[in-house]
DNA sequence: ATCTCCGTTCCGCTTGATGGAACGATTCCG
DNA sequence: CGGAATCGTTCCATCAAGCGGAACGGAGAT
């Protein structure tokens, strides 16, 4: 048995497992025999689970029709991660740069000592490089978005960073190449990484500043070398620059729902 | 033992309760003590815990601080239950509603057979009418905002919902009556609900129509009675009507992200 | 009207989850 | 700077919680 790699609490696991099965269906919900099918267990193992899973209101039946959907509560819970509220925003500005460009553009955020690959949109372009998931993670530094999300930090913050950072499985990152990387993505403005992780496959970052200063994600595009010499570089720059001030325009009344900041 | 009244398996019922509990704390995170404290169990099972829901993705670790968050798997799971999208559009609506009558909105969508209760704001007037919170549910037709998500539904529809919906709680809703409610409401538009459930308390309900003509929510607002006197209540209904219009011209690119359709 | 498939319930078996305790690692404070 | 208190992590024997095969009842299909 080559040791099943799941979740450490097997219960945990199988609800994650159906949870995902009842996101990647229909949106009119599944019944209970396709459920079973999709993540290959006992009827009466998905059975119990999707009771249990309804008694906690992460997903919802439709009592007359036997279906499954993913419940509000799920929903609820989701959105009180606001950090990753700038997803929503930034849909649009993904799917302009794609179209514009044909190029694949990715926007990605800091979690911890990571850069979280959070969403992609791909152009026309008939060579696509699909070098991130969404929910790929990378060491900050590591890849176009990331140094963009790194270089922009209070310096203190970087040294810790470039001091503390595991980046083993990326020799190519060791830390005098990063830190002359980070200054140069510093005095650029934007990062440039020039076939570092795939060789042929070049990427640009620019970063997106929140009205406080903060680096809350960062926007890049990756084409192969071809479709990046200089003069179109710099082209795709201004794209990027022009939306990622878009985005910190519109992260702006960060208000938001249910928070009302009086003069106090 | 008084019967501990949870989901029927206790692993998926302590996983919901320390995602709630993260979700009601900090944004920054919370410790694995304070976690602890929170949820009343002994911390060896909460770290369990914590590890298998960080292993699927739900909740995330910040390896320098031990501060624990919930995740992008969470975040993007819910995103997927796309019924829900118009919570996150109506946020400014609500907002606004409440602010200018000084009185609680609610917004409402239809689930299964019964209304859900998905956002609330309440204004500054002091009284303040309670009835609903978010995520509470009633049968179709009990309350204002519930009446409106029935009563624009396709006429076999609600024929179908009159014979089989489960109202036994509230008994002042019987099936002829409320077929009578139904009617007045299709005819004026709007849905009204005099004291029926809390005396002394009114509330007045809109149906949010998609672009399809199906009833996607319902917006509503419930006041004392002195504060529903009929001119006031006039006003109400256009106040309440013209934030329905602008919400079923949002919902009209119902392209939105990652769905892109090409002329065929 | 008969057949087939689906959803639900049951129950004895066993494995997976439990939590007290002990151990390191950190942080706090004097 | 050193000692104490707190916190996070690991271990393991115990036991009950979850498992799933099987049987049942109902809804749809032919």
């Amino acid at each position: 048995m080559p040791a099943a790699q799941g979740a450490s609490l097997r219960t945990i696991d199988r609800a994650a497992t159906v949870l995902r099965a009842l996101a990647a269906g229909p949106g009119a919900g599944m019944r209970l025999a396709d459920v079973t099918a999709e993540v290959g267990l006992g009827k009466a193992t998905v059975h119990r689970l999707l009771g249990a899973l309804a008694e906690v209101g992460f997903i919802e039946v439709d009592p007359h029709e036997k279906r499954y959907r993913l419940g509000f509560a799920l929903y609820a819970l989701g959105r009180t991660a606001r950090r990753f509220r700038v997803v929503d925003l930034a849909g649009p500005a993904l799917e302009r740069l794609a179209e514009a460009t044909g190029d694949t553009v990715y926007l990605s955020i800091r979690d911890g000592d990571e850069a979280l690959c959070v969403d992609r949109r791909t152009g026309s372009y008939p060579i696509r490089t699909l070098t991130l998931d969404v929910g790929d993670r990378r060491p900050l530094g590591v890849g176009a978005g990331s140094l963009a999300l790194l270089a922009f930090e209070p310096p203190a913050e970087i040294a810790r960073l470039l001091a503390s950072g595991r980046r083993a499985e990326y020799p190519q990152f060791d830390g005098p190449r990063l830190r002359r990387m980070v200054e140069e993505t510093r005095a650029a403005g934007f990062s440039f990484n020039d076939g570092r992780i795939v060789s042929a496959m070049c990427a640009l970052g620019v970063p997106v500043i929140a009205p406080d200063g903060g680096v809350v994600a960062a926007l890049s595009i990756a084409a192969i070398r071809e479709r990046m010499n200089p003069a179109r570089r710099a082209e795709l720059v201004e794209l990027l620059r022009a939306e990622a001030a878009g985005l910190s325009r519109a992260l702006a009344p960060e208000a938001g729902p249910a928070a009302r900041r009086q003069t106090g």
